[in-house]
DNA sequence: ATCAAGATTACCT
DNA sequence: GGTAATCTTGATA
């Protein structure tokens, strides 16, 4: 897909309403990032979600910080986290201010600036089979590729650095819906989704 | 000041 | 299947 053109931009009141509907459609919508004349993009194939008024394993669970201070905001920001002494992973907040709501990008399939991802992530362009699938599937593994790091922490995604393309809505059947990845609170909610046989998924 | 945990990944057997 | 790497954050003193 080398032309991005006719989507457009997704608008404020798509980042404002109730998390798990957010959730649910960003699957499908384009992730973009500009650098310059550089353009990285990917579709957004598998997404978690986070509310940190009922889940123990939300940032915000534990209230204010200066931290997720930015998931506090109403929707359409973007919240940038570092773990595990390695990685970033990148959130898009949802809902009215003070919720304390977002969505983890877990997994993109690339569409754009696939050489760019791959200097970033293997620093070289030719990549075996495996690695051309282990680019993006993972919420670690996007930020590398995308090179987002806490440099991004808090832009807004209404904005022409890091942003979002509309794109039509996916039918309910071609969602699958599981239990969350890595975490150790609140495991079962059903709130991680993404899309059915996607190579990019980063796990069964 | 010190400490434990972590929304992960790559590499090992 | 298992686990080391690595460092920021938030909590406790």
């Amino acid at each position: 897909m080398k032309n991005l053109h006719p989507f457009k931009k997704l608008s404020k009141n798509f980042y404002t309403r109730s998390l798990l509907v957010v959730a649910k459609e960003l699957l499908g919508k384009i992730l973009v990032k500009k650098e310059g004349r550089i353009l990285l993009a990917g579709e957004i194939v598998e997404v978690e979600a986070y509310d940190g008024l009922t889940d123990e394993a939300a940032h915000t669970f534990i209230g204010r910080t200066k931290r997720n201070e930015i998931m506090f905001n109403e929707g359409g920001y973007f919240y940038v986290y570092f773990t595990y002494g390695a990685h970033f992973c990148c959130n898009i907040v949802t809902g009215k201010k003070d919720h304390g709501t977002a969505v983890l990008i877990r997994a993109v399939e690339p569409l754009t600036g696939i050489e760019k991802m791959a200097l970033n992530r293997y620093n070289k362009l030719i990549l075996t089979e495996k690695e051309k699938h282990n680019l993006t599937s993972g919420p670690g593994k996007v930020c590398e590729a995308f090179n987002i790091t806490k440099e991004h922490y808090g832009i807004d995604l209404t904005g022409d650095q890091i942003f979002l393309l509309d794109r039509p809505k996916l039918k309910k059947n071609d969602i699958e819906v599981s239990k969350r990845v890595g975490i150790k609170k609140s495991i079962d909610l059903p709130w991680r989704f993404y899309i059915k046989n996607n190579p990019y998924i980063s796990r069964k």
